[in-house]
RNA sequence: GCGCGGUUAGCUCAGUGGUAGAGCACCACAUUGACACUGUGGGGGUCACAGGUUCAAACCCUGUAUCGCGCACCA
């Protein structure tokens, strides 16, 4: 380090050092590399998002993932991209444009201007998120980024589409669907939430016709409608209806009708709840999923009830909903009808309700059930992608969210992927309806050759493949004038201007998000060719994300593993948490509770979000952000600068060589620190446990590194002895080369700057740490030869811990007497063992004594203060001046805590079924603390009486 | 309703059977000594509750309470 600032300035170094990576094309991911690959895909975010705590926790992860799999020799892929989220951006163009008052809909545009102006907005706005990525210090390989809407990807999609299709696994059908009154487009069930809804249920009464003067009483929560009910249903084993069950019932809306047309039946259905309400269920087809199947299923038994559609796609009541009601929205044509049924005098009564009612989660509006056209997926491989779950071939982190996924799986139902949007990809299906003979005649003589009516062709004089597909007929017609309706797909988008040309229309609908986003680990490498990097680095490692999109994206991306890869994409899933604030509220815009993480950089530190997330990111937990938590990352980058600063000040070059002669105690205890820290971050890896990692880190680094091992270390480095010095600073150097690249994966910019700043690059392989610490070798735990070599024992750990602990109470001493840290004293050590020079000075040091003066044949007398440990007795002479009385009741009371836990561990040992049942190990150990709180014991008293003289 | 997770110091959380821990916060002391983005010391817990298993339970079992999440939902 060239300047040494006193504190961290992490605006300084940042930029510079992520200039440095991409220049050097340090994530560049080489398909064709001889090292064994690690891979990981982003979770694409919204191509026009911005940064969101959730993406820093994510992303942050992947990336510590990623630098140390490159510290661990592996090639390293991590394949950023952006998603086109359909609905979302759409949204947002479609609002700005209105807000900016250039259209009222969008429809004002037309669909291809308005794609164009979508188009601008992503370009204008797209990069935004992935220049944030790179400001948390994000080691994608940027040269292989990829768009969902990039022409490439498309091809993909529209390829899986069209084979699905041949497959038979996706079709067309007007369906119950959850539709959105508010984007206007069918939704899957995923989109769906429930949420509580406050309301009222309301009890009404329908006269049975064919018993003028007998009513029924129903209850509803929807009211509005009435209009749409075809039937009422009751239990057939319900005792009370079950009679009636055949006749008729009036129904009271739309007033209008004439009589006949009011008839609905009354019809037994065994899904109806005895229990609720009055056991009566109006049944609305068209607007409700129950009641929907209750249709079919007496379409199935031959007696089919009516359907009547009484709300449009904007969720307004149509003509068929009467004068009353039509043109109303939903919510108030409930309080119309209502108070008709009110007028009418059939409102029995309106009770207070909560019920739970599905909301569209992009829009936030409640969804209205209802049949549409619409294009449906039949899940493929569904039963290979539980099992692998399933049967732990991929491993999910936490574990437990296998069983969310073996759930979900084992219910599946058929995905809706049609959305009547217009940002996406549209669906490739051309239809026409027209005669037989319509058809090229090529395509005619196929379909005549094979007797099917479907078959695959070329296009003449091109490479274009077309499927075509009579979907109105199963066989190939016999008669060239028939009536015919065929569905015609291609993969490639000239296919589409021919179909055009023979007068086919292309469907309007677009692909749900997900339809895209499920093939993101092999479209985003070059599928379905077999490039060198699908070959290299499919399937991936690792995959980080969040719960919320267990079904949305990581169950589809299985399954779509298996149905075109026949392998599953991913090794490892890693959920995170979902961040919420300290109170622990899901983060919202509304609530403005969501720091910015760009303001959280500038004022701390990109490393210092980093660490203050993983720190407070157990794996499964939610997390309670706090900025203080990156505070704390930033005082951690601030405390390792320093350090680092203080090896720089005691000047000498770095030089590799450790003398086993002139190691001090503190020197192997540290090593043998660094060692057990190297395993413990080794086994946090391998459970995926970063908070666990973060701790170690702190731990080792702050507490038993800086506070311990460098106060001690002082010792030697102001004395006068150079060559022990120049040994110190070479320990001092091994202990932060490796700190440093413990840290890198975590704290990339500041590891950087200090490997070069302190010189550790120098005499690194180019490739290996010499350029950049981030090929810096991971480092290995201390191996059997080294510890020899270097004589370390845990013995030397013992003694330093014990050593450790006895300057604890030297000082808890001083404390208790009273004496101001600033003020140098004289204590006395009556040493039981050996000890060495530089011990007794290490011990001055950290003491803050004025001297420690050795006297093993010391004999306290009064007014003089005592601790003892392995080592021996401490005694802290008092000239005076000491609170007698309040030593004497910190003493009595830890006299008090001494003899409880006698009595405890007495109490065990006396016990035979104790002593015979417990391991020997244990009750060794029993016995060991036995006599050490023993000796604690009679040290207090000796203590308390030394006070009494 | 079913399932999952949580409940340990003021706060956020570690702790899978053998002496209750960390960080933050708090209190006191220390200011030319790498770092006040600091150091040193300290106080603070009936491990939600009730049973059970065990020589021994924060930890295993059963139940209860409570908070959160997911799935399925009765109109």
């Amino acid at each position: 380090m060239s300047e040494i600032s006193k504190a961290y300035e992490p605006q300084a170094v940042e930029d510079k050092w992520y200039q440095f990576w991409l220049a050097g094309k340090f994530f560049v991911a080489d398909a064709k590399s001889p090292k064994p690959a690690y891979s990981i895909v982003i979770p694409p975010p919204n191509v026009t998002g911005v940064l969101t705590l959730g993406h820093v926790l994510n992303n942050t992860i992947q990336d510590i993932l990623a630098r140390k799999a490159r510290m661990d020799g592996k090639e390293v892929l991590w394949l950023p991209g952006t998603d086109h989220a359909g609905i979302a951006t759409q949204t947002v163009v479609e609002r700005t444009l209105k807000k900016a008052g250039e259209i009222k809909h969008r429809d004002d545009l037309g669909r291809e201007k308005f794609l164009e102006r979508v188009w601008e907005w992503k370009e204008k706005h797209g990069g935004i998120i992935i220049q944030q990525l790179k400001k948390l210090g994000a080691s994608c390989d940027w040269t292989r980024e990829r768009f969902t809407m990039d022409p490439e990807y498309s091809r993909c999609v529209q390829r899986v589409f069209v084979d699905l299709y041949k497959k038979g696994l996706i079709y067309r059908g007007k369906r119950m669907v959850n539709w959105c009154p508010a984007s206007l487009t069918a939704l899957s069930d995923e989109e769906v939430v429930m949420k509580e809804q406050r309301g009222s249920l309301y009890y009404f009464k329908v006269e049975v016709a064919e018993a003028p003067g007998t009513f029924l009483t129903i209850a509803t929560t929807r009211p509005e409608t009435i209009p749409g009910d075809t039937a009422v249903a009751v239990n057939p084993k319900d005792p009370r209806y079950a009679h009636l069950i055949g006749k008729h019932v009036l129904r009271p809306l739309p007033v209008e009708l004439p009589h006949e047309q009011k008839l609905i039946p009354i019809i037994g259905d065994e899904h109806v709840d005895f229990e609720f309400g009055t056991g009566v269920l109006k049944v609305t087809p068209a607007h409700d999923k129950a009641d929907y199947d209750i249709f079919i299923r007496t379409a199935v038994n031959g007696a089919a009830i009516g359907l009547i559609e009484v709300i449009n796609a904007h969720g307004k009541m149509n003509e068929f909903a009467g004068a009353d009601l039509r043109g109303l929205d939903r919510f108030e044509a409930r309080k119309i009808a209502t108070e008709k049924l009110k007028e009418f005098g059939l409102l029995e009564k309106e009770e207070p309700y909560t019920n739970n009612v599905g909301y569209s989660e992009r829009a936030d509006v409640p969804i209205e059930p209802r049949m549409s056209l619409q294009w449906f997926l039949k899940y493929p491989s569904a039963e290979k992608s539980r099992a692998v779950v399933a049967k732990g071939e991929m491993k999910f982190h936490p574990e437990r969210w296998a069983k969310v996924y073996d759930h979900w799986m084992g219910g599946l139902q058929d995905w809706c992927v049609s959305r009547q949007l217009w940002w996406g990809h549209r669906i490739p299906v051309w239809s026409m309806k027209a005669k037989f003979s319509a058809l090229p005649d090529y395509v005619v003589q196929a379909l005549r050759e094979t007797g099917n009516s479907y078959v695959s062709t070329t296009l003449p004089n091109s490479s274009v493949q077309v499927f075509w597909n009579i979907v109105s007929h199963h066989k190939v017609p016999s008669l060239d004038d028939e009536e015919i309706e065929v569905q015609a797909l291609t993969e490639l988008a000239d296919g589409g201007s021919y179909l055009d040309s023979l007068g086919f229309t292309q469907d309007p609908d677009v692909l749900d998000t997900w339809f895209s986003s499920w093939l993101w680990p092999f479209a985003t490498m070059g599928w379905p060719e077999q490039t060198d990097t699908l070959k290299k680095f499919y399937p991936t490692t690792d995959l980080v994300t969040g719960p919320d999109i267990i079904f949305f994206w990581v169950a589809r991306m299985i399954m779509a593993g298996y149905e075109y890869m026949d392998e599953l994409p991913f090794q490892n899933v890693y959920f995170t948490g979902i961040i919420r604030d300290k109170q622990g509220r899901k983060m919202s815009k509304s609530l403005g509770n969501s720091p910015d993480p760009l303001d959280l950089i500038a004022k701390f530190g990109a490393d210092a979000l980093r660490f203050g997330v993983m720190r407070a990111a157990p794996l499964g937990q939610d997390i309670l952000f706090d900025e203080q938590n990156v505070e704390l990352g930033r005082n951690f980058c601030n405390k390792l600068w320093n350090a680092c600063r203080f090896r720089q000040m005691q000047g000498g070059e770095v030089q590799g060589e450790i003398d086993p002669k002139l190691l001090t105690s503190d020197d192997k205890w540290i090593l043998l620190k660094l060692d057990a820290a190297i395993h413990e971050m080794n086994s946090a890896f391998a459970d995926y446990k970063f908070s666990d990692a973060t701790a170690t880190l702190y731990r080792f680094f702050w507490s038993e590194y800086c506070d311990w091992y460098v106060e001690a270390s002082k010792a030697v480095l102001q004395g006068s002895d150079g060559a022990r010095k120049a040994n110190t600073l070479a320990v001092i150097d091994f202990i932060l080369s490796h700190t440093l690249r413990m840290f890198h994966p975590f704290l990339p910019f500041i590891t950087e700057e200090l490997w070069h700043g302190m010189g550790y690059s120098v005499d690194m392989p180019e490739n290996q740490g010499g350029k950049t610490i981030m090929f810096a070798p991971w480092p290995l735990p201390l191996d059997d030869d080294f510890k020899s070599h270097y004589d370390l024992t845990e013995r030397d750990e013992k003694f330093i811990e014990s050593r450790n602990e006895f300057i604890a109470q030297g000082r808890n001493l001083r404390r208790n007497a009273n004496l101001p840290a600033n003020k140098k004293v004289k204590f006395i050590f009556k040493s039981v063992g050996k000890t060495s020079a530089t011990d007794i000075e290490v011990l001055k040091l950290l003491l803050n004594a004025e001297n420690v003066e050795v006297n093993p044949n010391f004999q306290p007398s009064k007014n003089v203060l005592a601790v003892r440990a392995d080592l021996g007795e401490l005694f802290l002479p008092l000239e005076g001046l000491i609170d007698v009385a309040a030593e004497k009741t910190r003493l009595t009371k830890e006299l008090e805590k001494i003899e409880s836990e006698i009595s405890k561990v007495e109490q065990k040992l006396n016990n035979h079924a104790f002593t015979q049942k417990v391991p020997a190990t244990v009750l060794e150990e029993h016995k060991q603390r036995l006599v050490e709180w023993q000796n604690k014991s009679s040290h207090a008293k000796a203590a308390l009486a030394a006070l009494q003289n």
